[in-house]
DNA sequence: GCCAGCCTGTTG
DNA sequence: CAACAGGCTGGC
C-alpha cells in the first residue's frame, strides 16, 4: 500500500501525537512482523523524533531519563501495513500484530500496527544503526532532496540500461520511494511508455521524467496520499490523490488528455496502466 | 533481469 | 472460483 507520500502523510499525522510520549509497553500477537536486533529492551522508551526514508517510516527512541538515544524502530508497511493511533482499551483488530502502549503527559493510549496480509515488517535496531537493514540501507537518493541530481539518476541509468522504464522506477536503490501508482502517474505526464528500455531514453525524457517523479510524488503528499480501499494515516483519515490519477486504475476510460482508451498490460511483473497515444512505444527517434 | 512466493481479502 | 492487489526477497 503506502508508498512515499502515503508514508510521509502517516509520518505527518503521527508526529505531534508521538513525539515526546512514552512508550510503555510493546506486545507481540504475531511474531514474524517482528525482529530485534540484539537484546535491546522492548520498553520504556521516549519516542524523540519520526523520520521517513522512502517507504520506511523511523522512530528514534531514546532512554526516559537520560535522554540518551537507545534504539531505533523502523516500519515497513509493504501492501496492507497501518500503523493507527488508538484510545486506550480500543480492543485490538482482527489482524493487529503488535501494540505499542505509550503514555503522553500522563495521559495514556496505544498505537497499533496491522496487516491483513502480514507483508509488513516492523524492527528494533541499535541507535545510528540504519545500515543494518539491508533494505533500509541500500536505498537510492531522496526524490525530493537535492541528493537525487540528474547526473546521478542518468547514471543510474547506464548501470540499468538493459531494463524497462517502469523496473527502472520501481527499484529503489536507483530512487528511495516510488511505488505501482506514483511510478505510472510519472510516466504517464513525461510522455513516455512503461516498456521502453532505459537506453532508449533520450537526456531530456530523463530530465522530464525527472521532474516528472517529483511533481507527483510532492502532488501526493499535497493530497494526503492516495486511498482506494485500504489505506489511511496514523488517524484514519483519507487521501485523495485518487482524484488527480491520470491512468493508474482507469483502464477502460478515456485519456483525460486526449480522449484515448487508457489500456493495462504487464510490465516488470506489475499491472501498468498507460495511455497508447501520449506514451507511444518506439524509442521516438524512428531509426532502426 | 525475471518471477514465484509470501498472505488474506475482494472482485469479476 | 480464479485472478488480482499499493512491495520486496531470494532463487534461478
Amino acid at each position: 500500500m503506502p508508498e512515499l507520500p502515503e508514508v510521509e502523510t502517516i509520518r505527518r499525522s503521527l508526529a505531534p501525537h508521538l513525539t515526546g510520549a512514552v512508550l510503555r509497553e510493546l506486545r507481540i500477537f504475531h511474531p514474524v512482523v517482528f525482529s530485534r536486533h540484539d537484546d535491546r529492551r522492548l520498553a520504556p522508551w521516549r519516542l524523540v523524533a519520526l523520520r521517513r526514508r522512502g517507504k520506511y517510516l523511523i522512530i528514534d527512541l531514546a532512554d526516559p531519563e537520560s535522554g540518551e538515544p537507545g534504539a531505533l524502530l523502523l516500519i515497513h508497511f509493504r501492501m496492507t501495513g497501518k500503523l493507527l493511533c488508538l484510545a486506550e482499551g480500543t480492543p485490538p483488530a482482527k489482524h493487529t500484530h503488535i501494540r505499542f502502549s505509550l503514555t503522553r503527559d500522563g495521559k495514556p493510549f496505544c498505537l497499533d500496527f496491522n496487516d491483513v496480509r502480514r507483508f509488513g515488517r516492523v524492527s528494533l535496531l541499535p541507535p545510528f544503526a540504519e545500515t543494518l537493514d539491508p533494505g533500509l540501507a541500500s536505498l537510492g537518493p531522496e526524490p525530493l532532496s537535492d541528493d537525487w541530481t540528474l547526473d546521478r539518476f542518468l547514471e543510474q541509468m547506464r548501470r540499468h540500461a538493459r531494463t524497462t522504464v517502469k523496473a527502472l522506477l520501481l527499484n529503489q536503490t536507483v530512487v528511495a520511494g516510488v511505488g505501482n501508482i506514483y511510478c505510472d502517474e510519472a510516466l504517464f505526464r513525461s510522455g513516455i511508455h512503461p516498456a521502453r528500455r532505459v537506453n532508449t531514453l533520450s537526456d531530456e525524457e530523463a530530465r522530464l521524467l525527472r521532474d516528472a517523479v517529483r511533481h507527483v510524488l510532492a502532488e501526493g503528499i499535497g493530497h494526503r496520499g492516495t486511498t482506494f480501499r485500504d489505506y489511511v494515516d496514523g488517524l484514519g483519515a483519507r487521501g485523495f490523490f485518487q482524484q488527480e490519477l491520470q491512468v493508474f486504475r482507469r483502464e477502460g476510460k478515456p485519456c483525460r488528455t486526449c480522449g484515448t482508451v487508457i489500456e493495462k498490460l504487464t510490465v516488470a511483473g506489475r499491472g501498468t496502466h498507460v495511455c497508447p497515444v501520449c506514451q507511444p512505444l518506439g524509442d521516438g527517434t524512428s531509426h532502426n
